[in-house]
DNA sequence: AAATCGTGGAG
DNA sequence: TCTCCAAGATT
């Protein structure tokens, strides 16, 4: 018989909703005058914009984009160039490329309108499984598992008594569903509230399990908070890397005008000039720079 | 499917 | 100072 993923346990229920309802955040994509006015766009670019990049860098920078586009429509009409300065400093740059792909998309393929639909969602440039159903909830009401960094550890805690989540799988996606209260209204706020709670009380460095409301039906702790091991990679080293020399030359794309900046002038002091021009050529075929007689700039 | 992809705040 | 890691997705 193959090795299969232990079960996910049924039957359980975690009592979040109170505890959501008086503690919740006021940010900026939970206003119902946010999605009066931007709908479900406004909550894609939101998410797009989290996607690994925390709430408090993303809150000063949501509403200029906004502003400046706010409908797909609009989006798709602009430049990947506009697009990629827009996004400054946000990090992941291809995702602002994704974005406006994604916008593109959703004019070609749904007349302009976000979908609703998860399947249609995770069709579009730069959606997986968490965006898709993180729009799906909270823009249109439906009921799906939204998982979430947060989410997996609040669950690896609570639910499975380790310190840290195991890799992220499908498993996480069957233990959330089992966990969604019945109506659509109840698990949209159970899915927001697993997030909220790991984003602000169980959290990966020293969580306050003191005022969890979890604190008494949480396995981690019925087990004394036991340390059950790390099964994530450590992230690379960013000083020296790639991904470092990258945004060293994005930056200076950003900084240029329209027709960009001669190649010679692009980092000239770079200690590596091989890492500076793999990190160029990269840049290139990942659609974030384009080189044209001898200068390079933001794509046009 | 493991590696890759930015940036900056927090501890 | 330095390490960790953050509302992930793609190849």
């Amino acid at each position: 018989m193959l090795p299969t993923a232990s079960p996910v346990p049924q039957g359980r229920t975690l009592p979040l909703a109170d505890w959501y309802r008086a503690n919740a955040r006021d940010l900026p994509w939970r206003r119902a005058a946010f999605h009066e006015q931007f709908g479900a766009w406004g909550v894609l670019v939101s998410e797009f914009m989290l996607q690994q990049t925390q709430v408090s860098r993303v809150i000063p920078r949501l509403d200029a984009w906004l502003e400046r586009w706010p409908t797909p429509t609009a989006m798709a009409a602009a430049t990947p160039a506009e697009v990629v300065q827009q996004w400054a400093n946000l990090g992941y740059p291809r995702r602002a490329l994704w974005l406006h792909r994604a916008a593109v998309e959703v004019v070609e393929r749904h007349g302009g309108v976000v979908p609703r639909d998860v399947e249609a969602l995770l069709a579009l440039s730069g959606i997986g499984d968490y965006t898709a159903r993180a729009v799906s909830v909270f823009a249109y009401g439906d009921r799906h598992p939204v998982v979430d960094t947060n989410t997996r550890r609040v669950l690896a805690r609570a639910v499975e008594g380790r310190s840290h989540p195991a890799s992220p799988s499908r498993r996480d996606l069957l233990l959330m569903e089992s966990l969604l209260p019945s109506s659509d209204a109840e698990s949209a706020v159970f899915n927001a509230a697993a997030m909220e709670l790991g984003a602000t009380v169980c959290t990966a460095r020293s969580p306050q399990c003191e005022i969890c409301p979890l604190l008494g039906e949480c396995a981690w702790v019925a087990d004394g908070r036991p340390d059950t091991g790390d099964a994530r990679r450590r992230q690379a080293a960013f000083e020296g890397s790639d991904r470092q020399a990258r945004g060293a030359v994005l930056r200076v794309l950003r900084g240029a005008g329209e027709d960009g900046v001669a190649l010679e002038t692009v980092l000239p002091d770079w200690p590596d000039p091989v890492q500076r021009d793999r990190a160029i050529d990269s840049l290139i075929a990942d659609g974030l720079a384009e080189a044209a007689e001898g200068s390079l700039s933001l794509p046009r």
